[in-house]
DNA sequence: TCCCGAAGTTCGATTTAAATG
DNA sequence: GCATTTAAATCGAACTTCGGG
């Protein structure tokens, strides 16, 4: 590896000089021209690269950031870290990606592991969190610029991206009464997932509105599991349940994407047609959802600009450790959207 | 932050032998254990962490990998990157994660910039790679232990890990063959792929062994496309076009889950039913393949499995590097599996 | 010679203070 | 004082060398 000192003894100068010219630093405007295009050509004639070892040592910086996933696998990150890559790449920062697994232990660990590595933010997609709160405490005390995706955390220093999941919520609901279902059935969310409340607010205050009558029979709820791909399984179990039910329904909304496609196999499973004979209405617009037959319903949540958003925000903490500024929380809660597609249609002869 | 020269002054001895402790270095076997006990008290007390950066720069270790997704919103990433996640972790190596978008100008950037932070090794997931391949070759010149995962370099001194292509392309078309097809549709995949070419001698091979006919008009190519989820709608199309031709098949061999997804949408909006009236086979296993309805008869690649090899070997590769010997490197090819999912059954009355 | 510990050098850059004309 | 350049200190740890008992 070519060091600043051969390029100093190729230029003629010292490495003081080499180091100002190559950084353009205050003094660079002092040194003439020729010594600068000297001093150039010497580097870029023998390959030159800083070791950014030695640079961080000095200087503090490492332009890296660390991404803790609570579980990668579930497809609702992908879009996301797609998001926080890019806009990362373009402020020339690294990401170092860790995924926690949904352990505590796992968690700690990693963030052991980052903050020795001294990066200069953290980025924390929280899906599907069932850690503990008292773990995420852990990130308050090191004064880093720390964004969370998907979770809010009232107090502290922690900055956070959400979706309005209340008015997402709400727009589904609203969709399928528009279409005019009025039996509708629901797969609310496990109770520790903090989307959970928020999403049946919203479907509450929309049928208070509407006089729309919600028959508790028909409102289920997800179970407690650490994994998001089991939703899928629960919602396939949770809608059994509700066919040997005999109550009719011509609308169910689910809690998430992966629950619908659940429901949707129990549904076709009991020969029911969807959307013919049963609406189904999922949410967070997992990257597939549009490819499955029936195309999904969904209530989209934009993950890319959520990933986008949290960059941008420890970014400007990044900033005001810099200049030695206060980091402030800031609390973003981005607008999801309706995305209608084949699994939902206009109420048939009820068979469910 | 408390340095090794603080330990120093609270334990009472100097930053040698501190470093010599804390390291357990050869020489701390002359060290007495109350030396040893004082000085580690002494770390624990001030919560004493190495900062990685001047260590590095001594030793030359960083104990980080650099990792290269040509894009990764490729559902066939994910599980790769888990595994990947995952092996590292467990060897205490942490992930650059870079995601390179099939642009060769993005390539060549994220590549210095790893370089520049001296991973010890590279692993690249060559997935739907367009990018041309003496782009690839740049990895060449570093001498860094490198492994690329579902794409084979003869020549040089780059691993690789790949599916046995071949031989699942023959399972795929034996399982139809065995439930009785023999009017079978192909789509393949594009050209420049390099899976796509043994995937279709693995059919060929079958096909002649078992004196099945391949009518050349059921033979479709997908076009080349740099993102990977557009064949979802090449899949469709083609699929369009198959039916249109009004020659009968009863079964539809894709090249990926993807396609096998756009020709399923293609067929039941054209009222087909899957598998009932035409069987339809993917090749991966995408994440979700599992989780539509009718969930998706697959030839699965171990993709956790091989993101787990591919760090195994580049850790043998860190080794080598360490002990000065030279990288040798390796072929690994995994065997596929036939997934017998509800996407496929015996042929009924053809109606294709 | 063996054991224990410290002083000083090194890794490669940045930065301060100071020396030239 | 100004423009131009540089010697030397610094960042934090690891390693080499050396000395005392």
């Amino acid at each position: 590896m070519v060091t600043i000192r051969e390029v100093a003894k190729e230029s003629g100068f010292s490495s003081t000089t080499v180091s100002i010219v190559l950084n353009n630093a205050p003094l660079a405007r002092y040194i003439p021209d020729t010594t600068k295009k000297r001093i150039e050509r010497a580097a870029k004639k023998l390959g030159y690269r800083p070791n950014l070892f030695a640079r961080s040592l000095r200087n503090q910086r490492t332009h890296t950031v660390g991404v803790m996933v609570f579980d990668m696998t579930d497809p609702y990150c992908t879009p996301i870290l797609r998001g926080i890559e890019n806009t990362l790449f373009h402020a020339s920062f690294l990401p170092i990606l860790t995924d926690v697994h949904n352990e505590r232990s796992r968690f700690e660990r990693y963030l052991e592991m980052l903050l020795d590595r001294r990066v200069e933010a953290l980025i924390v997609v929280a899906n599907w969190l069932f850690v503990e709160i008292d773990v995420l405490g852990d990130l308050e005390k090191a004064n880093l610029p720390t964004a969370m995706i998907g979770r809010e955390l009232e107090a502290g220093s922690i900055s956070s991206v959400t979706v309005d999941n209340e008015l997402g919520a709400h727009a589904a609901i609203e969709h399928l009464f528009s279409l005019g279902h009025r039996r509708i059935a629901f797969i609310r969310g496990p109770k520790r997932i903090t989307d959970t409340a928020p999403r049946w607010k919203g479907v509450r205050n929309f049928a208070k509105a509407h006089e729309l009558e919600i028959d508790a029979a028909l409102v289920l709820d997800l179970p407690e599991s650490s994994d998001p791909i089991s939703s899928f399984e629960a919602g396939y179990k949770l809608t059994e349940n509700l066919i040997r039910q005999k109550r009719p329904f011509t609308a169910l909304m689910a809690f998430d994407d992966m629950t619908a496609l659940g429901a949707i196999r129990a549904l076709s499973k009991a020969g029911i047609k969807v959307p013919e004979q049963c609406s189904v209405i999922g949410f967070d617009d997992v990257a597939h959802s549009s490819l499955l037959t029936p195309a999904l319903t969904t209530i989209r949540q934009p993950m890319a600009e959520m990933g986008k958003m949290a960059v941008n925000i420890v970014s400007e903490g990044i900033a005001a450790v810099q200049e030695k500024n206060k980091i402030i929380a800031q609390h973003r809660k981005l607008m999801p959207e309706l995305v209608v597609r084949d699994s939902t249609g206009t109420p048939g002869p009820a068979r469910c």
